[in-house]
DNA sequence: GCAGTTAGCATAACGGCGTTATGTTAAAAA
DNA sequence: TTTTTAACATAACGCCGTTATGCTAACTGC
């Protein structure tokens, strides 16, 4: 074939291929969805043959989990860029409305995130899942804040954050499945959802409303500290990401 | 092959095969998830070729669609069964519990409903959401009476059937998922969303606590009165379900 | 009753998929 | 320098959805 133009290849660890079928694979996925990440074409893109994927990740469960993985890297990153300020429950709106941006940012990743069935076969872990868990832990810390604060009722910190996740999760999954439309659109529903969060944790409908509002305007700053990413413009060097080797046929 | 056993096989409009078909779609998914879903698994398992597949469903994608529509009828199937009682809160609660109920009770299913992603290339026309919305008036009704009956406060039902439905799906996916565990498993969290969620709509903390554990003792009646339905024991002769026919390939 | 039409389905093939067995080769190890 | 090792190419296996073709039984009009 045409596999190397050039017959140099190097045969010993060659520090190209990997990352080149990472983010081959990343663009794939957010060019053209999940049917579009197979191995012969994206081992065809990177210029080389199947054996690649295998080589590098074990199959194509291991590059899927790669992607999983690049995604939860994807939405820390959001969660680090909102600061603490002195309303905590704008600050965990801010969570909330972050973790919506970065969904929709990367719809098809998102998806491959938490599609679980199908997809070849894939399936997470309980070591990915843990690792997706994670995640959580910036939302908790904010909702201890709230708690201190007497804005929301005191008891479970990391219940609150888990009803934030599931509520946003949802809006966010029928969302891209496009279920929400026209006069009761996403927008809407996500403020609403948001709002009625807060109250129901405890807040008042005064304080909520006006900390919801506050975070509306301070995510656009969130957003442009995160850039530039959406699709991974960068030359192909290696970056934040689970060091993880794939499992050598054994 | 072995395709018909006995050399009988009626040419014109067989009334067997295409029930059969769905049926035991029905019971691979059920009982293997999604990755079973395979034409020629289907085909064999019914007797029959893969042709069978394309000349009822015109593809894959029409017998998935089958499933969806069987999904949908099934959840519906639970919200008839919810009655109309002097609590609107606790009813509306009831109906949360019972789409959470049928999620579980037929994961593999609620997966290929809302999975959106992948599966055979396999997505939801405009037609189809719009029956799953449809499923929601249901719950809209209900919001209505919350209103009215000034449990709720005044405003949009259909929002709040909204946000109980987002609110309620990515509790359940993420339950599906495994993403809910040990301390705070799932029921802790759904208990907790379903209380906040009222006490977000305007619901006092008593009277929310209140009807979400009258909504609780309910829901047992309601899954006995659905039943029978898991796997769909029945002998296989068709029954509610959609008329839509198959494009001939025309 | 009969001929022409039609539609359900069997057979077989096509291209694409994930995966594997085997060979080749260049870098690391001795 | 010699041996070992691991990254990758090549080619094949079995699966998938889909399609082309042909057969035949049921409908159609007479």
């Amino acid at each position: 074939m045409l596999c190397n133009t050039v017959k140099v290849s190097p045969r010993r660890s060659n520090p190209q291929t990997r990352p080149a079928l990472v983010d081959i694979a990343a663009r794939l996925l957010a060019d053209e969805g999940p049917q579009a990440l197979s191995a012969r074409r994206i081992a065809t893109e990177a210029g080389s043959s199947t054996m690649a994927v295998y080589t590098n990740f074990g199959g194509m469960s291991g590059l899927v989990r790669e992607m999983v993985y690049e995604g939860f890297a994807r939405l820390q990153d959001y969660f680090s860029h909102v600061s603490r300020t002195a309303d905590p429950v704008a600050d965990i709106a801010l969570l909330g409305r972050a973790y919506r941006h970065n969904a929709l940012t990367n719809p098809h990743l998102y998806a491959v995130m938490f599609g679980g069935a199908s997809l070849a076969g894939f399936s997470l872990t309980a070591e990915d899942r843990q690792y997706g868990r994670y995640t959580l832990s910036t939302v908790v810390e904010c909702a201890t804040r709230c708690i201190t604060a007497e804005r929301f009722r005191a008891g479970d910190a990391e219940l609150v954050a888990h009803q934030l996740w599931t509520a946003i999760h949802g809006l966010v999954t029928l969302e891209l499945g496009e279920y929400l439309i026209e006069p009761f659109d996403a927008d809407r529903v996500f403020e609403a959802q948001l709002t009625g969060l807060m109250i129901g944790a405890g807040d008042t409908l005064e304080e909520a409303t006006r900390s919801v509002a506050s975070s509306r305007r301070r995510l656009k700053k969130v957003v442009e500290g995160v850039r530039p990413d959406p699709v991974d413009d960068r030359p192909a060097g290696d970056r934040r990401r689970r060091p993880r080797q794939a499992a050598p046929a054994g």
